[in-house]
DNA sequence: ATAAAATCTTGCGCTGGATCAAGATTAATG
DNA sequence: CATTAATCTTGATCCAGCGCAAGATTTTAT
């Protein structure tokens, strides 16, 4: 817990400085929580009511089709980083994706009543907010473009470049379902790249 | 001029309420322009330097693919909304969209020095940016979703459905590239829809 | 350890949608 | 308003990647 409350000032110094002050009221509103593997943490149609901080594990966000048989995942989260459903958590309005553990997890939340008052409280931690919400923006539209531009190959091979660890972490057709292609193509794209 | 700032008024408190002593400043920082169709206002690579305020004209942000042959339109703006590479503007990094005029357009804007004098000044605009950003997030990730699960017709039929006007407002070209799809296969889709 | 469940691989046929091309239509510009 | 340029339509062709399926392998749970 100690560890982990330092590996999280640790991350947020890194996108904004934090003054003891604000790291005094802040440490204070987070809870530890652990997950087995496979837990939905938020369903589609639920608001979000945590901000997660990653210590362990891996979490996965995807949104299932209308016909519940296509499903798209969004985004993988792991230490050290945030997750939890963003938008939903930020304008408190019902989140589009589910959230859930693809392995057990330890994480830090807070809820959004105590982001609120830290939020009022501390400018700092506003700004800290916004610089980044603005990262989160950036990061977002990258992806969407390469989605809309690039095929399944080049997504493939982006995907390795950046985040080769991912292989051995989680099932390849998660990782599939990152990229929107099908599992059998991600296999045959692997088994080429094996060469 | 009188207009437009009405209108920008009008818009902001949608988003979030403008006291008025929030509006004398703001009202000050914003500098009028008009450029013909067609006109690059940010190229990729640059680090945008205005937030627009669209009054008049249709505008388009868009990526291109590595090669130079594959594009993608990531958004249109037109009024009232803001406009302008958001990502850039925010965390003042080299844009990786280009932002051009479809059509002849009149903006408002506001310089990023002006952006973070009033940032620091009114605690107000801050909250208001903040709502924006976070719905700007909303907006982004509820696209990714439909670009990553649906195919050409679901995609071209939600697009439809939503925003039946811009059929007549811009090339379908323009059109076919926000939904990553041929301008051929648009227009066959078109064709379909019509019987 | 062992059974059961999930995942990965691979072949094969198929199709949605891209590509190419050329003529028809519409819009921009001096 | 006439010329030129851009855009739209439509046919024909082609292929990247999907869907299906079944056996091989790995992982999870008991």
């Amino acid at each position: 817990m100690e560890k982990d409350l330092r590996s999280l000032r640790q991350f947020l110094e890194a996108i904004h400085p934090v003054s003891d002050e604000l790291w005094q009221d802040l440490q204070a509103c987070w809870q530890p929580v652990v997950f087995k593997r496979k837990t939905i943490l938020t369903a589609a149609g639920e608001t979000e009511r945590y901000l997660y901080f990653v210590t362990e594990g891996i979490q996965r966000a995807f949104y299932l089709g209308p016909d519940d048989r296509r499903e798209a995942t969004v985004i993988f989260t792991y230490p050290p980083s945030f997750s939890g459903v963003a938008d939903s958590f930020l304008t408190q309005t019902p989140s589009t994706f589910y959230l859930e553990t693809l392995t057990a997890s330890r994480l830090l939340r807070i809820g959004h009543d105590s982001y609120q008052e830290l939020l009022v409280k501390h400018p700092a931690f506003k700004d800290l907010t916004f610089h980044f919400m603005a990262q989160v923006i950036k990061g977002i539209l990258v992806r969407q473009a390469e989605i809309q531009c690039f095929t399944a190959e080049e997504k493939f091979r982006s995907f390795l470049t950046r985040s080769p660890h991912m292989l051995n972490l989680v099932p390849h057709k998660y990782l599939a379902s990152y990229l929107s292609i099908d599992p059998s193509t991600f296999s045959r794209l692997l088994a080429t790249a094996k060469l």
